[in-house]
RNA sequence: UCCUCGGUAGCUCAAUGGUAGAGCAUGCGGCUGUUAACCGCAGGGUUGUAGGUUCGAGUCCUACCCGGGGAGCCA
């Protein structure tokens, strides 16, 4: 009999199937065995009952750990209390491999422990849920860009050009000239646009940025739509159809990945057109206004009863201590550890909203947006948010200016909501080439590099535009993810290049 | 590069300058419906490294190493 996948289960009541997989729990008592297996594409609950086995079996499941390999025959039952709404009844089991001392145990671990043994990990409940998450992103993309008629491209990943300047670039020896690893794709997408109108890449970008953040890997997936005759407006659109696909596919086929991972379903839900559209001027205005001040007041206030309720409690807590019964005792250790990380956690942010605040409130016009600014910005909507027109000097040498305030460039963000940020950047190129030339003249650019870019401007140039979304960002906002580096398999930062 | 927090048992964390502990994991025993099961017993430690202060240092001081978070930069 050909074994049967976790997932097919509910289909099955009443039948007897074979399953393989791994062990992920066990629990016993007399004469009764739990198993809950996993073979991927889910988790069930087997029971195994002396009465029904014979000895070997018996004898197997109960020497059984963690992790061992199995494969496990018996009748799909129903009942309401397991995930999925089905268990097996275990008529008999065989060990393939049994394991002794799996290093990830059902209990905390610390980050460090854990990205040490990413490839152990990646079996956990958590990184399955995300994993399923990135892949249902990346379907997503790519139906929303194939059914609007784009042509996915790749591009080339080892390159001469440097795109915004070579400090965060990775430079290799290519037999004995240097050259860099891609840090965007879309120099060569706007030359795949002039030859079949709307292409998009989904390929690997590296950085060599020395951040140590949340939102920072050294390489990630990036994916860069160029549309010829696209003024800012229709990409705006674009990048807004595009975000409301992502999320809604996502809310259809994966709610049970959301909900292991503790995602606000609702926020997800509000991911609808149209997308707030604010200029950088009108953002900076708003960073400096008394509804910002007085939205970070609230949260401050917020997070000071938060504060003295959770001091509350651990002194209430320790004052009965010595009263309790032991049993009890272990469950009030266990609270105070989690009073205290929560604290911790309370404390930092009461250090930082009055610092976010401050330098919001100082904005000056002409600088690019920080993290924080960009997080205070997003708190005064339910939605992502698009952010246009910025000072040229912030932005790449490619972008257009705009023929209204040459001090612009028709450049947009996109920041989603919750404090998750930037997860687009893009804008409207420049189409003139005189003015490409001076551009690279200006940011100190080798011309050379860019005959072949110029080309583009000099044989039929036509307005056009694009994005650069990230993949890593974008699923870690739709799975509500603290880091970002538990949205790819094995994530590259500074520091970790294994396992 | 800078700022900030941390490093104690396999793991997660406790421990006014005064006898290093708990939970989980592991092993053994008990329990026929468990959901991070529960109950009992047992083993498990060069407190990151090197110095210093002290009658006495996990705790205080100095330097270094490693890690977390953040700034800059960015998706």
């Amino acid at each position: 009999m050909a074994a049967i996948m976790i997932e097919s289960l509910e289909g099955r009541v009443g039948s007897v199937v074979t399953l393989q997989g791994w062990l992920q729990q066990k629990r016993a008592s007399k004469g009764l065995i739990f198993l809950v297996i996993r073979d991927g594409t889910g988790l069930v609950q087997c029971v195994v009952n002396q009465r029904d086995v014979d000895e070997h079996s018996w004898a197997s499941a109960s020497t059984m750990t963690q992790e061992t390999s199995l494969t496990v025959k018996g009748e799909v039952c129903v009942d309401e209390r397991q995930i999925g709404g089905v268990e097996v009844q275990v008529s008999g089991l065989e060990i393939i491999h049994l394991v002794s001392d799996y290093p990830i145990t059902p209990k905390v671990h610390g980050v460090e422990f854990l990205m040490d043994r990413r490839h152990l990990w990646l079996r956990s409940r958590r990184p399955w849920a995300v994993m399923r998450v990135r892949n249902c992103v990346i379907m997503s993309i790519h139906n929303f860009f194939q059914e609007r008629g784009f042509l996915q491209m790749d591009a080339p990943i080892l390159t001469q050009n440097a795109v915004e300047g070579t400090s965060t670039l990775f430079e290799i020896d290519y037999f004995g000239s240097p050259a860099y690893l891609t840090q965007s794709g879309q120099l060569h997408g706007e030359v795949m646009a002039m030859a079949f109108s709307k292409i998009y890449t989904f390929g690997p970008v590296f950085r060599a940025e020395k951040s140590k953040t949340r939102r920072h890997l050294t390489e990630f997936w990036m994916i860069e739509p160029e549309m010829a005759f696209y003024d800012l407006d229709m990409n705006m659109t674009l990048a807004e159809d595009f975000l409301v696909r992502v999320a809604s596919d996502a809310l259809r086929n994966c709610e049970d990945e959301l909900e292991l991972l503790g995602r606000d379903l609702d926020a997800l839900r509000r991911v609808q057109a149209p997308f707030p559209r604010i200029s950088y001027s009108e953002a900076v205005e708003l960073l400096r206004s008394d509804k910002t001040k007085r939205l970070v007041e609230v949260k401050i206030d917020a997070l000071h009863s938060e504060k003295s309720d959770l001091e509350k409690e651990r002194v209430s807590n320790k004052s009965n201590y010595g009263q309790l019964k032991e049993w009890k005792k272990r469950r009030v250790d266990a609270r105070e550890i989690e009073i205290n990380a929560r604290l911790a956690q309370v404390q930092e942010e009461l250090r930082n909203l009055p610092r976010w605040w401050q330098s919001a409130a100082e904005f000056e016009w002409g600088g690019d947006f920080g993290g924080s600014d960009e997080t205070l910005l997003t708190w005064h909507f339910d939605r992502p948010i698009i952010v246009h027109r910025y000072p040229e000097a912030v932005k790449a040498f490619y972008m257009k200016r705009d023929p209204e305030d040459d001090r612009l460039a028709l450049g947009m963000d996109v920041l989603a909501p919750e404090g998750f940020g930037e997860i687009i950047g893009g804008g409207q190129r420049a189409d003139d080439l005189a003015f490409l030339e001076e551009q690279v003249e200006r940011h100190d650019l080798p011309r050379e590099a860019f005959e072949w870019y110029f080309d583009l401007r000099r044989y039929g140039s036509v307005p056009h535009s694009g994005f650069g979304l990230g993949l890593e960002r974008t699923v870690s906002w739709i799975c509500g993810l603290e880091h970002i580096r538990e949205t790819i398999p094995f994530p590259r930062t500074l520091g970790r290049l294994t396992p």
